[in-house]
DNA sequence: CAAATAAAAGACTTTTTTATCTTTTATTAA
DNA sequence: TTAATAAAAGATAAAAAAGTCTTTTATTTG
């Protein structure tokens, strides 16, 4: 479905997201323990996070990541997969035909359209926010 | 969303499929053609198709590749994912925790869960017979 | 039976994805 | 203003996925 990268990206993001609605900041390590990423790669990640302006990063001590309550109830998911995957998720084919169209459809275009429309409609409609304090409240998890 | 690998093999058995409706045993090349696969990779594929029984295989002058009427009608697509993929589109978490459960759920569980479901469904329930005659019919495409 | 045909099997190569290690830059606070 | 801290940037490395090439085995038909 996703890659590594963008799972690490989306499971980042909710532990930035939760941990900045008791405004702590975190840091690489941090985080890489959080979501059981490899903490190097999880560096990688984050430069390209901060460079979309989906998280802000602060250098220096105390320095680390955040996002401020109300950039996360306007940041969707689908925001994070894009600067990840790109938005082959949300318009290739199932079948991997060079485009997906109604005009040349694969044989399995007309079921796959719907549930592409569904994986749309979760990540375009689903904030950062939204995830978040569900995590923050101990329901959800990002581990195990 | 599948492989590479799992695409050609599902493009492959549905236009071996078609061909079998009329009666047409077709060869790797004919196949790599039809499906614009490499045809040296889709020989591969065939491999490991015909050891799962997906489709029969006869050697020699006039050989190639089948799927008797009957099997076609029983045999999934779902049949063809696992065989390529494994199961993991099936029962893996979508954030990807070790394991998909709604005890230790992560933020995006019950949401997927029902993406998932929709997935193994229309998988499950499809068979090669089915989509097998739209593309005899010129109704469905598979390059392009 | 011999020659031709076509898939199976095995050994490799290339590309992409995932991951690591080192050096640099920015920031803070003593 | 310098030492410590933490992210950014850059250069590699390892693993997995995708793809190729060569040899072998089975089958058919003249
Ligand atoms: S053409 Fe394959 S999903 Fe639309
Ligand atoms: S735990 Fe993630 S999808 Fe079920």
């Amino acid at each position: 479905m996703f890659s590594k990268t963008c799972e690490y990206a989306i499971k980042a993001c909710i532990y930035i997201a939760s941990q900045s609605l008791v405004q702590k900041r975190v840091g690489i390590k941090d985080i890489a323990q959080a979501i059981e990423s490899p903490e190097a790669f999880t560096g990688k990640i984050m430069q390209v996070l901060s460079k979309n302006h989906i998280v802000d990063s602060v250098k220096g001590p105390h320095g680390g990541f955040e996002i401020p309550e109300s950039a996360m109830k306007e940041k969707r998911l689908a925001e994070v997969v894009r600067a990840m995957d790109g938005d082959d998720i949300f318009k290739s084919c199932g079948l991997g035909l060079k485009e997906c169209s109604g005009a040349n459809p694969c044989p399995l275009h007309s079921q796959f359209a719907k549930i592409r429309a569904d994986i749309t409609k979760l990540l375009e409609t689903t904030s950062l926010y939204d995830v978040a304090t569900g995590l923050a409240d101990g329901l959800t998890f990002l581990k195990r």
